[in-house]
DNA sequence: CGTATTTGACCTCG
DNA sequence: CGAGGTCAAATACG
């Protein structure tokens, strides 16, 4: 599956470099470069994630298995050791931390665990990407409702999206952990509501693309622009839903797989 | 009837 | 051994 990814993203550069050579550009050219572009950029992407977390499930390279146990952890700077003849599963996943009043992030999960922490009085809720096994994106996040405010959950995301983004698509699956996670489950009927009502608001064609982004992506890009270089990949970043009355997204914490840790808070607000 | 959730058992690691 | 994470059979959903 890595050797298929690494080819894709060869051909697409392949095929992406006499377009960038010739000066002459044809129509549609550009938008070919972009798509091009992505493709390459997804390779890499699902080939390194393939690459850090091949043996999490002792499935992959061709299902040879690897004892989890009895293997040395990981060297200095968080590299995998490896030793000969042997291949070190190692889960190197970046992780992020976000405090919201949703749960929703244009991703499309399933849940497939619960558990009551110790000490908490809510349980935390574990979920997947839905592409898991379609296209072996190893996302995760882990949902739970904080102590000091019952309406906002902290989400922690683990692993980047290595799946086809699934922005500004299917909405109907998204939600449905805050009715299980849910204490109030009139709020997040309500908040669920306005999430539907904002989205088929658009009134023209004209302002159909910018009324989404803003909805959808409502930290503004700048926001970002400090921790760029930090981040594996914007696209991987959640994306952040926000009711026009609430400015809750209180906390994001980011952990990069070379323990670069980032911790900041924000106090994004959203129009 | 296929897909998502629920939930207790199972696994791993400290 | 126990806390947290995952699996999977049973069940609910649409």
């Amino acid at each position: 599956m890595m050797i298929r990814e690494l080819i894709q993203g060869q051909e697409a550069a392949t095929q992406l470099k006499p377009l960038l050579q010739n000066p002459i550009r044809v129509d549609g050219s550009l938008s070919r470069v972009d798509e091009l572009v992505t493709n390459v950029l997804r390779s890499f992407t699902q080939a390194l994630s393939l690459l850090s977390s091949f043996s999490y499930d002792g499935e992959t390279l061709g299902g040879d298995e690897v004892a989890h146990r009895d293997l040395p952890s990981s060297g200095e700077n968080g590299l995998p050791v490896v030793a000969p003849g042997n291949y070190v599963p190692r889960k190197t996943a970046q992780t992020w931390t976000t405090v919201s009043h949703t749960t929703d992030d244009t991703h499309a999960w399933r849940k497939y665990g619960q558990k009551g922490i110790l000490n908490s009085k809510f349980p935390r809720g574990y979920f997947r990407c839905t592409k898991k096994y379609d296209e072996g994106c190893m996302a995760t996040k882990q949902v739970q409702r904080t102590q000091e405010n019952p309406d906002m959950f902290e989400i922690t995301y683990i692993g980047i999206h290595t799946c086809k983004a699934t922005l500004l698509t299917d909405t109907t699956n998204t939600n449905r952990e805050e009715s299980y996670l849910a204490n109030n489950k009139e709020t997040n009927h309500l908040i669920k509501q306005e999430y539907y009502l904002k989205e088929e608001s658009p009134s023209d064609d004209a302002n159909k693309v910018e009324d989404h982004h803003k909805f959808y992506d409502p930290i503004q890009w700048s926001d970002w622009e400090d921790i760029e270089q930090s981040k594996p990949n914007i696209i991987n970043m959640p994306l952040k839903l926000a009711s026009s009355d609430n400015a809750d997204i209180v906390h994001y914490s980011y952990t990069g797989s070379q323990s670069l840790d980032i911790d900041f808070f924000g106090g994004f607000r959203s129009f």
